[in-house]
Order: structure tokens, then sequence, then C-alpha cells
DNA sequence: TTGAAAGCGTTACCAT
DNA sequence: ATGGTAACGCTTTCAA
């Protein structure tokens, strides 16, 4: 692997006149470039980024925790984090934790090791002190995307949750829907808890409550959807619409229903959040988060502190509902507009 | 930051003690070992990875280049790669190409200037010669998974493509189906020609053709299959069944259907390749791939490779078929068989 | 069992 | 406009 040493020594000038002329920090004369460019070019010459990150005391390169990046969510924030990144001629090392604590213990430490220059933390769990040490020895800075962390307050850019779980209320309400369901990922999740209590506001708008067996914690990805749509519809009094605080979660419960025999929207109307791409392939109704811009707002907050500091406010962004063919009127609320119906017509 | 100088300073040891107290490199006595990790856990000490591969010329790093990170086969598949990858202690640095060629380019140059020490290529693409000239070089070794890179030749593990398509052909066949169609990405990758390969081959052996004008080619994506689909069902004699390359193209052709008011399978029956979960979902009959252990074979490969040299032969993975509802016979084959019925019940 | 010192490939500063 | 050289933080000889 050739060196700028050996670059210098085939174009016949300094080490240092190599490095100004490929960093362009200093002028060099026309003809020294060009011998210079060709000799890069004949060894084929890469600067080592090691060498450079120590010597300039800055990588270059950006850390990204996802929690899951399976979940079709986080590939397209993680563009949108990466396309910034690239704008700054900087780097994206992408870590995905899968909701495991200890790996996501293990990826601080490797992107600290690492002496990453900033990290956008999309990862929502971070119960773990790892993060808190870090950001207390604020050697380097984090922004958080999409889920805040608990007990941590920091920067960031996230979804109007409150807002979002009241669009849903009003958007089942409307169709006459009375029985209301909740599911959600773990409980302490602050995402999880602004959705159901704008869920929760927004229903108790209409006079309508949330009853309590009809809020279901499970795992946040489509088993937990599954498990917890069980649950929901085995009870007594079921409800005829759910709000699912995640697509991933409402896919596995629109499994559910298909493999038992429901009925979408019929026997049970179903909402999720995110509009991943496969929520218009299913035609599952759901609130829009702008993932795109969401991982490109965290990033741009990033070099904002990046470049002069402070701790900027955070950014909340405008959720919209998307609604296609998995909320309906319940069944009951059907046979009873039909009846009405019957009555005009005689 | 805290460095090893400070360290050994807190320790009241040399640098180099601190070095293998750490590494384990060499012994030391347990007073002084216990005395060194204080010292680290006061600091907070972390170890810069970017001096410790400059110092030791190697960084345990993997790169993994992949198409499209949003096409949800990459992330199993990266999984894959990830857990070998950790269990080796290395780590990993994911580049999503895009199919961008500039981009491609980029990263190529990227990980060769990290230094990484091995690269897993995922991508299909690298129509460019940096790759080649990379593997040229010889200084970091490749492996291919899933696709082969067009000239290049490298160890790596793929799917038994032709095969695959045989295995479509004799189910598309065995269903009745006479006229035959084919969508898939670009003509020059070889994983479509292997597929397309294969399934001529397949209706071939059944006395069947596939007509040239049933043949498409398009963009690798969603939006590929769509278009593909919408030429393909606007023609004047229209397949019954087509063979799509891949899952998500397969997905365009769905939403195609539906948009358009055509059946599945009824008017059209659609088998894509890959089984990504969505392909559950929606009820799409596909060949499964074992994406997971693609990429961690892959891996294996590679660390084959970084200890003991040489050129692996490729692993080939055996293709398997999952039928579900988008497959089924087609629509005058159906009333068909019922004419028949009815003439026997006469 | 420990320490000193020579690199690793760059950048950045001080000269010229 | 160019060259020399001291860092950068670590690993790895070589010595003791």
């Amino acid at each position: 692997m050739a060196t700028i040493k050996d670059v210098a020594r085939e174009a016949g000038v300094s080490i240092s006149t190599v490095s100004h002329a490929l960093s362009g920090k200093r002028p060099i004369s026309e003809p020294t470039r060009r011998r210079v460019l060709e000799a890069v070019e004949r060894l084929g010459y890469r600067p080592n980024w090691n060498a450079r990150s120590l010597a300039s005391r800055s990588t270059r390169v950006l850390g990204l925790v996802v929690a899951d990046i399976s979940n079709p969510f986080y590939p397209t924030a993680a563009r949108g984090v990466e396309d910034v990144a690239i704008q700054h001629d900087y780097s994206l090392i992408i870590c995905s934790t899968d909701g495991d604590e200890r790996r996501e213990r293990e990826y601080i430490d490797v992107l600290e090791a690492r002496q990453v220059d900033g990290i956008v933390y999309m990862a929502g769990l971070a119960a773990n002190r790892r993060l808190a040490e870090l950001v207390a020895r604020g050697g380097i800075p984090v922004v958080a995307a999409d889920e805040q962390l608990r007990d941590l307050d920091l920067p960031g850019v996230f979804l109007m949750n409150e807002r979002a779980g009241e669009m849903v209320a009003d958007h089942l309400v409307a169709l006459g829907h009375r029985r209301l369901g909740f599911i959600g990922g773990p409980r302490h999740l602050p995402t999880v808890g602004e959705r159901l209590a704008g869920f929760v506001a927004g229903t108790a708008s209409h006079g309508l409550p949330v009853a309590d067996e009809c809020v279901i914690y499970a795992d946040n990805r489509a088993e937990g959807g599954q498990v917890a749509a069980a649950v929901l519809t085995a009870l007594d009094r079921p409800p005829t619409a759910v709000f699912v605080a995640n697509d991933m979660m409402a896919l596995g419960v629109l499994e559910h229903c298909r493999s038992s025999g429901l009925a979408v929207p019929g026997d049970l109307s179903v909402v999720g959040v995110d509009d991943l791409p496969v929520a218009r392939l299913v035609g599952l109704t759901t609130i829009h988060q702008p993932m795109y811009e969401i991982g490109a707002t965290a990033a741009r907050l990033l070099f904002e502190i990046l470049e002069s500091g402070g701790h900027p406010a955070p950014v909340r962004v405008q959720p919209e509902l998307v609604v296609r063919s998995s909320t309906g009127p319940p069944l009951d609320r059907i046979s009873d507009l039909e009846a009405r119906a019957q009555l005009a017509v005689r």
C-alpha cells in the first residue's frame, strides 16, 4: 500500500507538498501539482484515514445508532443522515442495536473508540449508563431522532406524538367507533407514552374513554403486534378499532386478523404510525412520518453543534394522517346505517 | 479525551505497561493490572482506534457494500455478516450505493482509505474500474455475496439461480400456465441472466417457449416492476404468469395489478425471488433465499482468506420455492376445469 | 515483570 | 511556493 512518502519520492517533492497538493490547503504551482497527481495515479495511492484522523484530531465520521435496521423505517432515515453527512464530506458508521442492551453498550464504546465526531441516536432504548456517561463527558455531541432518550433531554428531532394520537382518535371516532384499543411497544418508550396520551386525550374530547384492558404493550416488532392483537380480540368486549404505535406492529395485527379470519376494517379497524413503504402495499391507514427529513434534520442539528456548539432546541415535525383501506366504520355501525337508510326509503 | 499517557501517569506505570495490561499480550502482575484498570475507569479512558490501527497495521474493520439498504433483503444479510464479524472481534462499515456508480466509486475509495481489512460486496453493479483496480492491487481481499461481479470472478456465495428459474418454471407449468413472462432487473446483472436462463430451460423442458416480447428488463426496485408489469399486461396476448427476478419488483407487479384491477392469481400469477418478510404478508409466492446465511457465509469466507489466504471456491446455496396465494391456475384453465367437471356430472 | 523508544502515515507549524 | 519536523495515540521491538 503506497504511502505519502512513496508519492513524494515518485514525484520528487517533499511530503508536505504532497499533503498540501492533495488537500489544497496552500497554494501549489501547477506543474508540481500535476506531478503529484500523476504520481498518486501511478501508485494507486489512497491517503490513510487513520493517520489523517490521528494527526488532524478529526475523523470526519459520524455514528448512527438505530434500534433495528431491518425495520424499514430506519434505512430511509439513515439515508437522510447519510446524505447530509456526505454533503459535509463526512462518512457514517451505522450501528444496529437490535434492541439489545449489551450490543448497544458495545456500540457506544466502539463509536467512542473510533473517535467519531458526533452521534445521531435513533434507538430509543439507551436504558444503559454508557450513553449517559458519554454525554456527560461531553466529548462527543449526540442528537436524538424520532425517540427522545429517557432522562437525557438531548437536542433532536421528534414527531409531535400527542398530536398524532389525537388525529387517530378523531379519525376513528368520526368513523363511528366507540370501543377503542391501543397497542404499543415497551411502555417506557417516550413515543409510546406520548402517542397513547394523545390518543386518550383525543377520544376523551369526544366523551369516550379508552378502557384499561384495551391498552396492550408488547414487543416493538411485527410479532409483538400479532401477540397483542390476539389478546385484544379475545376480550369479552373487543374494541372495533385499534391504534397501533408503529407500522411494524400494525402489520403484525393485520397478520393476526388474516390468520384468524377477522375482517379488516369490518371487524377491526387498524391504524399505524410511520407510513412505511409496505403500508401502501397492504392498504394500512397510518400516520405519515417524514423519515428522510427526520434523519436529515438530525444530521443538520449535529453539524450545527459541531460548528457552533450549543444545545439547539428540539425540532418537532407534524404528523399527517394517511387514510387507506384498513379503517372504516364498525360493522354494527354499518348495519345501523343500513337500517336507517331502509327506514328512510319507506 | 484521556489518552494512554494519562492512564500511565495516573496509574504510576509506563505506557507500555498500560498497553499490555489492556491487551493481555504479556504477563502483568496482578496489583499493577488492577491499578491500571482503576485508572482507566477513573479517567473514562477509551483506546483510540485510529492510533491503534495505525500502529498495528490492522483496523479490525470490515466493509460491507450493498446496493440498496432500503431493500429489506440487505439488512438481514448484513446482520449475518455483522454477527460473524463481531465473533471475530471486528466491526463493520456498511455502505449503501443505491445503484449509483459515483456513490459506489466513492465508497470503494472510502473503504480503501479507511484501510478496512476486507470487503463483502453485495451490490451487483460494480461496472466501475474502481473495484477491479482494488482487487488487482490485491491489498484488500474482497468476497461477493448474492451477485457475482462482472468480469471479476471473486470468491463468494451465491444462490443457484438457474435452479431457481427451473423450479419456478415447473411450478407455473404444473399449474397449467402456457403463456409465461419474465421481469428482471438490468440485463447485465449475472443473477438476472441466470434466473432467466433457468426459467427458459425449465419451460423448454415442458415444450414451452418464453416469447421474446414477454421478457422485460427494468429498474431493480418496486417501481421497475410496476412499469414492467404495465408493459406486459398491455400486450396483445399477455402472459398468464410471470416470474419476477426479485421480490421488490414483484411487489411492484402486485401493485400494478391492484391499481389496474387485475386479479392475482386469476388474471396473472406472480412469483418473486428473495422471500422478504413482506412476501409473507402479501401472500407472494417466491423463491426463498437464506439471506442471513448468505451474509454469514460470505463473512466466513472472508475470514478464511484473511487467516490463510487463497481463493476459496464459491459457495452455492439451494433455492427453495415457497408457494403462497399469488400463484394459481390461469383463469381459462379454471373454466376449462369447470367445464370438464360439468361434463363429468352429466 | 517492567520501561524506553522506534515507528505507523498524516497534518500542521516553523522555516526558508 | 516548498521543505523539514514535531506531534497525534498507540503497538511493538529491544533492553533491563
